[in-house]
Parts: structure tokens; C-alpha cells; sequence
DNA sequence: GGGCTGACTGACG
DNA sequence: ACGTCAGCCAGCC
């Protein structure tokens, strides 16, 4: 099932962001985006990762909070710009490839 | 098959 | 904007 879910998030372009209940909606689980959350524990190398936010257009990574600033620095390195509570603005960065 | 867990979500106060 | 609560669904004992 993770295969989809790494398949979806590989697609996604520079520049660009997808949410978890996307992802989920594109599998086929309307609302399983706990299950994607679950299954983006594993990080395969190579996988954009850090494009993925949560619904709100903020960082989720409840888990592994040192790699929150991680992850916003290298959105912001691909121009993505987060307002003063830590969050982007998802009408202008989701990506609707899916 | 039963029960627990979680990088989620939407609604409420 | 922030904390809490209750659904949700696949995987792993």
C-alpha cells in the first residue's frame, strides 16, 4: 500500500506541496490519511518527503520534531514562503496533479 | 479475528 | 490561533 503512497509523493513537482488527505483520496482512501502519515515513517531515500504538510498547510512531524525546521528550510529553499504562524499558503502551493 | 497505534482531519469551545 | 475529541483505515502483534 506504501508503494502508492511513495508512487504519489514522487510525482510531486519542485515548488509544490500535497497534503496527507490528498494523498489518501488518490489511493483511495478518502479518509485514511493516517495510514499515509504511517506509511511516510519509512522515508525511502530519495523521496521529496518534505513536500508533504498536513491540511492546514503546516508542518505535522509530531514524531520527529527536529526535522520540522528541516523540512521548512528546504520548502523555502524551493520558494515557498511560510507566514509568521509557520504555515503556506495551500490555494497557491497544493499541487492538483493527482 | 480482536485490539492497538499513528508524519491526519474537521468540528467545537 | 490553540487545545481537545472523536472518527478513520491499513499494518502489526
Amino acid at each position: 500500500m506504501f508503494a502508492r503512497v511513495y508512487e504519489i509523493v514522487a510525482q510531486v513537482p519542485y515548488g509544490h506541496v500535497v497534503t496527507y488527505g490528498q494523498i489518501a483520496r488518490a489511493i483511495g482512501l478518502e479518509r485514511g490519511a493516517r495510514v499515509v502519515g504511517w506509511a511516510m515513517r519509512y522515508c525511502p531515500e530519495g523521496l521529496p518527503w518534505h513536500r508533504v504538510v498536513n491540511a492546514q498547510g503546516g508542518i505535522s512531524l509530531n514524531n520527529a520534531p527536529e526535522t520540522v525546521p528541516l523540512q521548512r528550510a528546504l520548502l523555502e529553499s524551493e520558494g515557498i514562503h511560510f507566514d509568521r504562524t509557520g504555515h503556506l499558503d495551500l490555494s497557491q502551493y497544493r499541487w492538483e496533479g493527482i
